[in-house]
DNA sequence: TGGGGTAGGTCTACTATAGAGACCGCCTCC
DNA sequence: GGAGGCGGTCTCTATAGTAGACCTACCCCA
């Protein structure tokens, strides 16, 4: 059912560029999860629900602000839920709601996807970077910096 | 096979936060993929081989610069191939490499659900943007700036 | 004969965003 | 009575992304 050709069938309704993004659900939701701190926020949510803190040492390298205003703006989606207990240090726990509950599914092929591949991109890498200018980017002979704008 | 369950199962596997991204498939992987362009780029490139400049009309709003480097990003992890063509102007054609192509699936069930549900996301946004302060942050009594709200 | 267009980029300046780390009131524990 | 946890906010700075001018080389058109 889900295979390459029915992928390229899929992304062929959608207009890449002609559109703002508010036109374009791909690069609207895109822009959302594919930051560098929602998947990992959901994934973690995905096993329990975490207080803040609790999320903050999950994921160690990311600052309060950004554990802040992610987790502001996934609420924000609808993705997850904010529950505030008032315990004597009040108590805040963060967990998936039902829409972030059906995001897990993709997301895991997602993640499978890096997981089985991680070895051939590195692969790629190591590759790409030991051959250094094999293939010359510009045949632009190095005419040196004309004085650019003044403004 | 791929339900929320095995997701979660899934997810429990990877340390989130304890390593570096080196070690962690999805960090790594995501951190690439996730950016703002590059997915586009594939999708793009899913259809049909495309041209730098063709690339740069179906997606508009990119720069020429970030476009160069998604591109070249792309390369560098083996998910795209570039092919330059020696015509009197010389062209370069990017395509998908197997390796981009493995990522069409995954990628599939992820805008499909971005599809099926940015409706209920814009609509999560419009609740939440409608409701401002009725959950207060922080039981903080308003010490003078309180004129911004976190945007 | 030179003006404009196409091609695939690079370069510089500017700006938006992320990260660091201090700070906050309030509480408990030692 | 000082330390530390709680859930954050604040400011400052570093980094990343954006805009757009510029480049070589070629073609067409008048």
């Amino acid at each position: 059912m889900s295979n390459a050709s029915s992928a390229i069938e899929r992304f062929s309704r959608y207009p890449l560029g002609e559109s703002q993004s508010v036109h374009c659900p791909v690069r609207d939701v895109l822009d959302r999860i594919g930051d560098k701190w929602s998947m990992l926020m959901i994934m973690a949510l995905a096993m329990r629900p975490h207080r803040f803190s609790e999320l903050h040492r999950a994921v160690h390298d990311i600052s309060k602000r950004m554990l802040t205003q992610t987790l502001r703006d996934l609420e924000r989606d609808g993705l997850i839920t904010r529950h505030v207990f008032p315990t004597k240090p009040p108590s805040v726990e963060y967990r998936l709601a039902p829409l972030g509950l059906s995001l897990l599914d993709p997301m895991a092929s997602l993640v499978e996807w890096a997981d089985r591949c991680h070895g051939d991109i590195h692969a790629a890498r190591a590759r790409f970077d030991g051959t250094p200018g094999d293939v010359p980017r510009q045949a632009v002979p190095a005419r040196s910096k004309v004085h650019k704008k003044m403004a």
